[in-house]
DNA sequence: ATAATACAGATAAACGTTTAACTCGCATCG
DNA sequence: CGATGCGAGTTAAACGTTTATCTGTATTAT
């Protein structure tokens, strides 16, 4: 590999001179600059990124912290937050915390889910990135966890801490648009399947729905709103429990495709037609939601535009340390399918 | 950031024993010893990776080039990836080339193709790392590109080229056995929805079936063998060319998940039941494998694994140049569910 | 004419390690 | 007793850049 001495060598000036002209540091004669570039594309030189970093201190490069890759909407925001970084020249080192199998539930193991996490760091810190985006939702032990950090931090998906900055999409609003799709499409009597009762999503989107159905004078009954957990069983539970109410839903709201999987599956067991007996909405556009019989409308996470987003951001950071912190909230879009 | 000259002065000696303590690279008297790591943990030293790697040309970092984070497969191999690595002490690199938008088939695109995998080797040179894996399928182009390499390479999931390492899954060997399983529940009369009639997969899962068929003197009929093209509507096309002969099959391999999917809904809309009328298997174990009605059974692709053996494959090169390449094809597993 | 300024480029010190070569004292040995 | 070897530690060069400071010449202002 040549280096640059090689280069000044050949050109016949000093290793400086070849460096302010590789990176535009200085004014220089055109000639010069003409023997130079020469000389740099005669010994095909391109310099040396460790020796570049240790120098100067960056090394153009982020750290990006995933709870787990295998999690859709991870891929998506790694996806957008790689095509943007190496549009502009960063690079992107990976560290997944493997955190899918959920023990963040189990106390016992907290610990270990904060060790995780703080091995991850440190690698990363050991990298000498640049900065870090942390993917994930959980992300109550962070504020903790990082508080001793100087390197810059965005938060993608999860919410952060208020005082850092953060990207995420919109549950409460992308709720309230579907509700509005649904009653323009005529339908008053909406029931909801929430996910797990005292999650911040749950909480949020049902204040959507909510929010939606005051704005035209409209109210859900207590009967129509029920819990599940997130998971398909309890789409198919829940949506049994309705479907003994003696005024049925027109329509049904599932918090995620999962769980509008298991509604359907029941209504179809049962005999009802979608969306002529009743309507049916999921939550997230998971791969599913395509092809359930009739393909579920649903709402479509802006995965990429997060990604895109948490990148930028932490660009900003690292060229202007005192930038304030941004909280975003992107917005979702629904895809209409057949099930409305 | 304390460094090592620091550490140095702190406990008396020159920089050169303190690197031989951190590197057990010398052997030094105890005394020695115990005042360096006195000295390091006192000045809360930890070495830089960049002087570490401009030094000794070693950066510890693997690149990892992925076709696209966003496939399933891929996710969970870069999953499998990243823990072993860890675990050794690298890092990962990531580096996405998007390609799941399929350009790779339209001709006046190759370039295009050529350019994304061009400019991401380079990024990757770029950042010094120790070596490649690649990670996708579409290796046509590869042997070319890598050719002028000297960074070891493997890849992962991909054949690769014949002269290189690779590890990838068993397609032949794991659609015998499920034919095996088949036979084995006492079906005779096995259809297949094929994919793509000219791809790798396709032929090689063929060719198992029609082996382990064989094997007990039976052949499947001409009329039993439908391709499709990997995608959902294929399956609903082809099922229903397969209902419309004299004899029915008792079985239905189609070669993917998403072909059994649509299999399924055909055989639903027919009125025939599944299993007892008519068995149907499929192949990847995807998301929508579990919730279809009845949960299907299936392929499970051992992604994890690939990616834990690739990354022990290039740390294996890497620390020994001269390994002669590896080709290494993984089993897959049976994911027994309700539909046989 | 002379001082001040601008310009183009060179010099050399850093950045934080690793490691070959060296020093120095001490035991070993024929 | 001089040569030899060994053990423990030091010295300093090297890895390939960046960049503050310096030098020397040309331009401009007074």
């Amino acid at each position: 590999m040549a280096t640059m001495r090689d280069v000044a060598q050949l050109a016949g000036v000093s290793t400086a001179t070849v460096s302010h002209v590789v990176n535009g540091t200085k004014k220089l004669s055109p000639e010069t600059t003409e023997k130079v570039l020469m000389a740099i594309a005669e010994a095909n030189y391109t310099p040396n990124t460790l020796a570049k970093s240790l120098r100067s201190g960056q090394t153009h490069t982020i750290g990006v912290l995933v709870e787990d890759i295998r999690g859709l909407p991870v891929a998506g925001i790694v996806s957008g937050i790689n095509e943007t970084l190496s549009k502009s020249g960063y690079r992107m080192i990976l560290h997944d915390l493997h955190l899918l199998e959920k023990l963040y539930n189990q106390y016992e193991q907290i610990g270990s889910y904060r060790q995780r996490i703080n091995n991850g760091v440190s690698l990363l810190q050991s990298s000498n990135v640049d900065g870090i985006i942390y993917v994930g939702m959980h992300d109550r032990h962070l504020d903790y966890l990082f508080d001793p950090m100087e390197t810059p931090l965005v938060f993608a998906y999860s919410h952060g801490t208020q005082q850092d900055t953060y990207v995420t999409y919109s549950n409460q609003d992308s709720a309230a648009d579907m509700t509005r799709y649904l009653l323009s499409k005529g339908h008053e009597r909406i029931a909801v399947i929430a996910g797990h009762p005292h999650s911040y999503p749950t909480a949020r989107r049902m204040h959507g729905i909510q929010m939606a159905m005051q704005q035209v004078g409209l109210v859900i009954p207590e009967e129509y709103i029920r819990y599940g957990n997130w998971e398909y069983e309890s789409g198919i539970d829940q949506t049994r429990e309705l479907l003994k109410l003696p005024v049925r839903p027109t329509a049904l709201f599932a918090m995620n495709d999962l769980m509008a999987a298991g509604c359907m599956r029941v209504l179809n067991e049962a005999g009802l037609r979608i969306p002529e007996d009743m309507a049916v909405v999921g939550f997230d556009n998971r791969e599913i939601a395509s092809y359930l019989q009739p393909p579920l409308t649903t709402i479509q996470l802006p995965t990429t535009e997060i990604g895109t987003s948490a990148a930028l951001h932490i660009m900003e950071k690292i060229n202007n340390p005192s930038t304030p912190p941004v909280r975003e909230i992107i917005h979702c879009s629904i895809i209409e399918r057949l099930s409305v």
